[in-house]
DNA sequence: GTTCCTGCAAAGTATTTGCAGGAAT
DNA sequence: ATTCCTGCAAATACTTTGCAGGAAC
């Protein structure tokens, strides 16, 4: 993700360019693996970025809500992030709690198509999300 | 679900057959809306039965490690409840965070036999769970 | 100059743990 | 008899909040 199209992108949602939030986007696009709150403040650590816990959470919070990143949950307690690209799914290993995205066209079309046929009365349907269990080897 | 079965598949996976837990699975089904702890309680407690948050999570704790429960997780913050039954999807509201079962023998079969003919390299698929996320009316 | 961000410490919520007594096997 | 469950209170983990100073607009 570049740096000023994402400037642009927080001033397009009346937020400020400040520093701790590009940190933080840049270091969730960088680390891939869909990183917990601990894992981006490491990484940002390692960059010599000191930025607090209470920062990051309200960055996240913000950015989320503006649909600039997304909350991914599994069984476990901490909350993970990604940056919000293409429509997507998960490829997602319980054991090693290793997060991969999946994108594939041709599996979005077949279920578009297969919900637009087939209506489930008193739901209108926004967006659908596969989670593909199982175990990378 | 029936009682005596319940305390089979307890037996089977090691566990006492005791009230706190009966009790607990009980709950969660008749409740249907993939319950929160707190909401399971509050439903024992109207049915007159005392039981401590700290055996519910350790009860649940269990039974989602003996597969007889599962974790359900939203973008929220508390973890849900479901009784594991047959392969099934959800139906996700993030307004209103209601959850609902999808069940679609149909398009099981569809995924199945897509994800038989295009392998995912480096992936051993064991399930395929799809969130469809929208809007109740 | 105004508005919003940042950091610290304190508070809040969800969940877990240790231990002693009690119930199921 | 043994093993495991239950409840309480205390502890822990994750996340949020209030406030004062500082940076972006």
């Amino acid at each position: 993700m570049d740096t000023e199209d994402l400037k642009l992108r927080f001033r397009k949602n009346g937020l400020k360019a400040v520093p701790g939030r590009l940190s933080i986007v840049k270091a969730i696009t960088e680390l891939k693996n869909h990183p917990t709150v601990e894992e981006i403040i490491d990484f940002l650590k390692t960059d010599n970025k000191h930025i607090s816990t209470a920062t990051v959470y309200k960055a996240l919070n913000i950015l989320v809500e503006k649909k600039i990143l997304k909350k991914v949950r599994t069984e476990k307690d901490k909350t993970r992030y990604e940056a919000v690209q293409e429509h997507h799914h998960h490829l997602y290993c319980p054991e090693s709690e290793r997060i991969e995205d999946y994108i594939d066209e041709e599996v979005n079309e077949i279920l578009e198509k297969y919900f637009r046929k087939k209506k489930i009365p008193g739901f209108k349907i926004e967006q659908i999300e596969i989670q593909i269990i199982g175990r990378f080897r």
